[in-house]
RNA sequence: GCGCCUGUAGCUCAGUUGGAUAGAGUGUCAGUUUCCGAAACUGAAGGUCACAGGUUCGAUUCCUGUCAGGCGCGCCA
């Protein structure tokens, strides 16, 4: 409609200026916006406003210039110039009553739009480290990461759900390391953990796994591991060389085969944690990534040499750095390390390009905020491999703060002080854990209160939205205990008798979804969605209780009851793209 | 110190890319069931849009500065 409307005011525009009723110019893009007050009617356009400083004429006199020009359509019962020189658009109540036959016609496609072509987008998200299960600050990125998948999917794109799967570096090492020394334990030695060590409780688990499986395979005196090892932090010494020292102790006593089952014990195990706790989550992906299969088959060394040809990088004190700060970043950066080891970053680069040349038209990655200072040296790695920067999108959410009613809660992986996702979902539901993240934009700072989420959770906007839904579904199920039943086309034959506000407010809030969904898509908020869905529940309400859909007069009950299908509709479709469930009962 | 993000009702947050009288939830107060589900509805109260300038027909929105908070600034990931 909005384009309709667009391409009428756009053909007067050009009509005007050929007759020279407006000087010639340079016309800036027509925006038609629907109005926020009723009395302004159903959409409105600010084009005279805009021109009046190139035109030198008054807004009201271009409008009036406009409005006359208009030939008359069906669609439209009232053209009106109001205010400072915004013509406002009346849609006939025919108009309007028909995207009731729209929605129910369309069922779940209402809401589709071609707008992306079908171009691929490629979204990566969550992709947390392997080293311990999922906790609340990754449910964010989980719930947001999907719901924009899902949106993209609804505007017409093509989209490939990715996660990155690190389980190669320093940090796996640490975990190895970790289920090593906790193996020892379970075997009866006694050892004095590492301050840097992962302590959680799932690495006493795989430690006893491994046990149970491998037995006293990789059993080693607990003297020789320690061997050697300079001082952790509280003796005094720095635990980042006591750890690394241990890693290096791990492989040389146990050989690298028997280190890589003790690593991959511990990766398997977390990784196939990760991957159900996900899909509980409602968050499925079409891939999972290996940084590792990256540095395996070369390609990371490829892109090293790749950025050495083009002159990119360059030596100093042992390590290669590259040229970051030639593309806009604050400082060079190392890619391989004095040692021979190739960063994380080298692998992100080598990453980045694979995706480009997997061939998606528009690579989005979604970061927590806490990694916003790596995108410059992305972006720079891109450059400097003559890729297109603009392709790659970065979208970064903020992390969740955590409240234990007034306090707020420590998170820390390495402590193993945190709460899970699985914690968080076994308490509150997945569907009221997912519409609390995506409820608030993804840039801004939220507060997750624990207890408000566990103790309250009836007030959880989610269901307001689906208690809406399952009126609806009651309504209909009243209707057959009376046995009547509802005719879908004998309801949108009577349509015309929807003129009660409440079923105006209703029809044009059914057909905002389609306008809410490109927005919310375009823009990667799917917070907007949440928003509508409210508010398309607070008007349901509002003519539930104002209104009866049961009555005697037959034409105006099956114009009613077809209405309210098409809320349901509506409802439905719009949590399900945020990931929530649409339950007929509750 | 530098960079990015944020500052809107008591609290949690929206605000249609610069538009008309700044909104919702929650909390507080006052009401609504012989009626399809009261997990609902109606009404009231609640604001110097952090502060000060600037840009223009018009600013919560854009620019500059100040103040306050968050995050980042490793041969970690």
């Amino acid at each position: 409609m909005k384009d309709r409307l667009k391409s009428i005011i756009e053909h007067s525009l050009t009509a005007l200026i050929e007759q020279g009723k407006l000087p010639p110019l340079d016309l800036p893009e027509v925006k038609v916006e629907r109005t926020k007050d009723k009395s302004h009617g159903d959409f409105a356009c600010n084009i005279a406003m805009v021109l009046a400083r190139s035109a030198k004429m008054n807004p009201r006199q271009i409008a009036s210039l406009l409005v006359d020009s208009f030939s008359d359509v069906d669609f439209i019962t009232a053209v009106e110039i109001a205010g400072p020189g915004f013509i406002n658009f009346t849609l006939s109540s025919d108009t309007t009553q028909q995207i009731v036959k729209e929605v129910l016609d369309k069922a779940d496609q209402f809401g589709r739009s071609t707008i992306g072509q079908g171009k691929s987008v490629q979204v990566e998200f969550v992709s947390a480290n392997p080293t311990g299960p999922l906790h609340v600050g990754h449910g964010r990125g989980a719930a947001f990461g999907s719901a924009v998948s899902s949106l993209l999917k609804e505007a017409g794109f093509s989209v490939h759900r990715e996660y990155y799967v690190n389980d190669a570096g320093r940090q796996m090492d640490i975990l190895a390391t970790s289920v090593w020394l906790r193996y020892l334990e379970a075997c009866g030695q006694q050892l004095v953990f590492p301050s840097n060590g992962y302590r959680g409780a799932y690495v006493f688990d795989i430690a006893a796994q491994l046990k149970n499986e491998f037995g006293d395979k990789f059993v080693k005196s607990v003297g020789d591991v320690f061997t050697d090892i300079p001082d952790d932090e509280p003796q005094g010494g720095d635990k980042e060389l006591h750890i690394d020292a241990l890693i290096a102790k791990a492989n040389t006593l146990l050989g690298e085969a028997a280190y890589r089952e003790v690593f991959n014990a511990g990766l398997t195990s977390i990784l196939s944690d990760i991957r159900a706790d996900l899909s509980d989550f409602g968050s499925d992906y079409d891939e999972w990534f290996s940084e590792r299969s990256l540095m395996e088959s070369g390609v990371v060394d490829q892109v090293i040499e790749q950025l050495k040809q083009a002159d990119m990088l360059y030596q100093e004190q042992g390590a290669w750095w590259f040229k970051s700060t030639e593309f806009g970043d604050e400082k060079d950066r190392v890619v391989v390390r004095d040692n021979g080891q190739t960063t994380y970053f080298a692998s992100d680069i080598a990453y980045h390009l694979n995706k480009y040349q997997r061939g998606f038209d528009t690579v989005i990655d979604v970061w927590g905020s806490d990694h916003h200072g790596y995108i410059p040296r992305v972006k720079a790695s891109l450059a400097a491999m003559q890729q297109d920067t603009e392709r790659l999108k970065v979208l970064l959410v903020q992390f969740a703060v955590l409240y234990r009613g007034s306090e707020k809660v420590a998170m820390s992986t390495r402590s193993g002080e945190f709460v899970t996702l699985r914690e968080l979902r076994e308490e509150v539901g997945r569907d009221a854990a997912r519409f609390f993240y995506v409820l608030r934009s993804a840039d801004q700072h939220m507060d997750f209160d624990l207890e408000l989420a566990k103790s309250q959770s009836n007030d959880n906007p989610v269901y307001y939205v689906q208690y809406a839904h399952a009126r609806v579904c009651s309504v209909f199920r009243q209707l057959t205990e009376r046995g009547m039943s509802w005719d879908k086309a004998a309801g949108e034959a009577e349509l015309n008798k929807l003129v009660a506000s409440h079923e105006q407010d209703l029809l044009t809030m059914l057909a905002r979804y389609p306008e809410v969904i490109e927005s919310a898509a375009t823009n990667y908020t799917p917070h907007l969605v949440a928003h509508y869905l409210m508010d398309l529940a607070r008007d349901f309400h509002t003519y539930y209780n104002a209104h009866q859909f049961i009555i005697d007069d037959v034409a105006l009950s099956q114009a009613r009851l077809t209405l309210i299908a098409a809320v349901r509709q509506v409802i439905t479709n719009g949590l399900t793209v945020l990931g929530v469930s649409a339950p007929e009962v509750m």
